[in-house]
DNA sequence: AATTGGTTCTGAACCGTTACGGTCCTTTCA
DNA sequence: TGAAAGGACCGTAACGGTTCAGAACCAATT
């Protein structure tokens, strides 16, 4: 129909009044407000409208003067590759996007590229507001979104006090989950771990980095880990702790032998996630480890795969995460002390953990 | 530092430059070209910014004026979970990321709701282009998009002529599946595909159906499988296809399931993506079916799961498609005639094709 | 005839910013 | 010493809308 008109100069919503002989206000009101006008005015100012190729108000100027984007920010991980590869950062998105969807509001991903700090991309962003998802605790592009005069949400951060927040408990559900190793009977472990700060450092991590780390739930998670095997007995300065930048399976490989390199002697790896898990568990069979019987291998978020392979973990709603975020975001209503939500984490047993290799509970008394 | 300062008046450009006494174009300056004014003054204007509580020029306001949104906008299918569920989806989601993050642009997710034929949405986008990812060719969201005066990309769309598009070649790789099929001598075949409509219509999918299909990637892929078996002296009209609305591997085994129960003599199942053939393995499994041996099962797409399970399918570059449409749309520089690209596409031979039970190239001359 | 009430439409005031085309003042250089 | 160049800053005019308090009109009521 009208493809090509915008060639002179694109009709306005004044253009189009001009034309008709009537005010501004009228053609606004055509368009949003149907019951201010007459039926037949209405009709024939859109008919002009397309006549003329305008293709609506131009939704920037309305939301400069409407004070509402109708969108909300997302403030990703840092490297989207590792975000869109993540089943858990996935499922949150999925989520945060129904609930965005609920709310006819859009969704908009805020590039937060780590190399060149470019914290523009944040304050150029014509959004309602934000959700922060995942991002170290110092990153300047986290320091920009708290300075937009705009309601926000962080999600697996630290409680800020001064913005909404919505969590795991992350640390009692690793406690937990040490609770049921070591009630198993294992004693010598290894960790590994998804990186603790901006810096990529693949290899074993002090206790000071484990304190100092600037993600928040790798914090809490071996923090968890620390207290439970502490209380257990165990020197966790002597704990065998590897970090790993790269968050696929990969990784997980790779980890799970610099731990058992170190140490061959462990009997239980814990993984901080499900996709590391899955590598160690990888990495496990090339060396001829049985799991669980030589080996138990723990992981963290309940995804698919991990289901599948029978892992046990801790299984986080990702999903419901996503929606909650997007639902507290988007009823932002009153000027209410900030809100915290913890979601609850289940302790799931698979078949990867079991006790240790000649342990009370699987000392085997045969001929 | 400056939080709860916007209580009164959140302060503006103007009001900034009237507590400082300069012009307003110099507190523009002060953000955003620093090269225009006085180290001092520039420091002056920032400092005072800070004390005030101002958060920096307004991104909408500065959109109005400049004339761009800093953002494209993605019209997704229409079922948001589907779409994060869809590893194709997925996929091409992260390429354009990529594309947008390298371009520092923002990517904004449109809410495209069915149900309420709300294309208010897409009006309401502030946005310097689009992008559209597979949605039938007749949906409203899609026309209104093309009513926009921003360039626009198209993504498994058939090509619109006025619009730069991307894609692949349907129907000559699913031609070239079908060939090797027929080379292995099946002729007796069934075939379950994604949903051809707007409307659910989970059975048997008459030719006339096929024909008219709203989603350009299946009816292309039917037609590349109805010509190559019509070459190779099938009637098409009586091989059985059944349409699945809902894309999972569920849909998968019960598409498979109402092929097989209406012909339990074919050889070869064919669907039209690895998500539906993985669903159909399992329900050949459960069958006792052995694959190949007894059913050869082929997938579309190229997704890891299907590449693990070693199903026979083709690969399509999903993530390059999104980078694609990504940079199709941000160097839209001259309004040079619409591009098309169309990306190559591999035939993945895997362990789930072998001729037929029975047939020329497995006969069994045993004892 | 004046009042009331209900539509329908208008005028003018914003919304917060940047582009554009200056002016003014200080250096620099022949 | 006068002209040219350059740095620093300013005023105005958009950018394209929405909104609210009326105005104009007409019919019905008092």
């Amino acid at each position: 129909m009208a493809r090509s008109m915008h060639v002179r100069r694109p009709a306005t919503l004044a253009s189009l009044a001009a034309e008709l002989g009537v005010s501004r206000t009228t053609v606004s009101n055509a368009y949003n407000r149907p019951d201010q006008l007459s039926p037949e005015l209405r009709r024939r100012v859109l008919d002009t409208a397309r006549r003329l190729g305008y293709p609506g108000p131009d939704p920037v100027a309305r939301s400069l003067r409407t004070r509402k984007a109708g969108a909300v920010g997302l403030l990703l991980t840092e490297n989207l590759s590792y975000a869109f590869r993540d089943p858990a950062a996935i499922g949150f998105l999925e989520g945060l996007a129904l609930a965005c969807e609920d709310a006819g509001t859009g969704l908009l991903l805020v590039p937060a590229n780590p190399e060149r700090e470019d914290v523009a991309s944040v304050h150029r962003a014509g959004v309602d507001g934000f959700v922060v998802y995942s991002v170290p605790d110092d990153d300047p592009h986290l320091a920009a979104v708290l300075e937009r005069p705009v309601p926000t949400v962080v999600c697996d951060q630290p409680d800020l006090g001064t913005v909404d927040r919505v969590g795991i408990d992350d640390r009692g559900a690793m406690y937990e989950l040490a609770q049921h190793l070591i009630g198993l009977g294992h004693r010598r472990i290894g960790v590994v771990c998804m990186r603790l700060a901006r810096d990529r450092n693949d290899g074993f991590v002090t206790p000071d980095r484990q304190h100092a780390a600037h993600f928040h739930v790798q914090r809490n998670r071996l923090s968890g880990l620390a207290e439970a095997f502490s209380e257990a007995g165990v020197d966790w300065s002597q704990v065998p702790v590897v970090e790993r930048f790269d968050h696929n399976t990969a990784s997980g490989a790779s980890g799970a032998a610099q731990v058992l390199d170190r140490d061959p002697q462990i009997t239980a790896l814990i993984c901080t996630s499900d996709v590391l898990a899955l590598g160690a568990m990888t990495e496990a069979a090339r060396r001829g480890l049985r799991v669980p019987h030589d080996i138990s291998v723990t992981g963290f978020d309940g995804i698919r795969a991990g289901e599948e392979a029978g892992l046990t973990t801790v299984r986080q709603p990702v999903l419901e995460k996503g929606r909650a975020a997007g639902k507290l975001l988007l009823d932002a209503n009153e000027r209410s002390r900030p809100r915290s939500v913890n979601l609850a984490t289940e302790l799931i047993i698979g078949k990867t953990s079991a006790g240790p290799r000649g342990g009370a509970e699987e000392r085997w008394f045969g001929p």
